[in-house]
DNA sequence: GAAAAGCGCAACTTATGAGTTGCGTTTCTT
DNA sequence: AAGAAACGCAACTCATAAGTTGCGCTTTTC
């Protein structure tokens, strides 16, 4: 399972898809066809890319008679965020190591 | 100057990246070839993938001698961190408003 | 000063991703 | 029961991204 980090930050690198997300957490679950009324693409289109975020583990789908619900699942989109910030925070550590080695080069500059 | 959010993920969405952007985080400012070492693919390949993450704004290099050094740029990181939380957020809000309508359908269920 | 290290540019191949079109199936509507 | 709505599957085109190779330039090193 290649990791999960990429596939996530890959599903929302895409501004269309970003769309989607938005309107899904904006709307709750909608079906196929309204995500795709105002999406400028075709219905397909708009399949695949929910089909790449549910590859992400970003969306899940459910019949509902002729339609298909889609919903975001946001756990994944919190870990990537706390992902972020601890990339962050290390870059901190690493910051301050090398503000240190500086001083000691040339103390009190 | 298309929606910036998108661009960024789109550079983390990728496993060698993602990597790239660990040693920099982790090491400081480092070297094309230092980083091509062990990257298993070629300089030239490790040069191009530092300036997709250059054009998201999550990387900037600087000439040192006959090295260019890279390091990475983490207010753009976290700006995306906080993006995500907004999504979760809103996902939340939304979400309590449907469990609301929901009692209001079938209350105390 | 010659060799080597580090890098940039350009052209190329190959893989992948976005999008469409056509067609068939299921489910609703009237 | 017939038409329409909603969807899935498969094949296709087209654009872009990943990666390589070859070459030349600048900066170190010995």
């Amino acid at each position: 399972m290649r990791e999960a980090r990429a596939s996530v930050f890959a599903a929302l690198g895409d501004e269309r898809r970003l769309r989607l997300v938005d309107r899904l957490v904006a709307q709750g679950p909608v079906s196929i066809s309204r995500l795709s009324d105002d999406a400028g693409v075709t219905r397909q289109a708009v399949t695949k890319h929910l089909r790449v975020l549910e590859g992400a583990g970003l969306a899940k789908s459910a019949r509902q008679g002729r339609e298909q619900l889609w919903r975001v699942e946001i756990a994944p989109l919190q870990e990537a965020a706390r992902s972020l910030e601890h990339i962050a925070q290390r870059w901190d550590v690493v910051l301050g190591r090398l503000k240190a080695e500086l001083e000691e080069l040339a103390p009190g500059d």
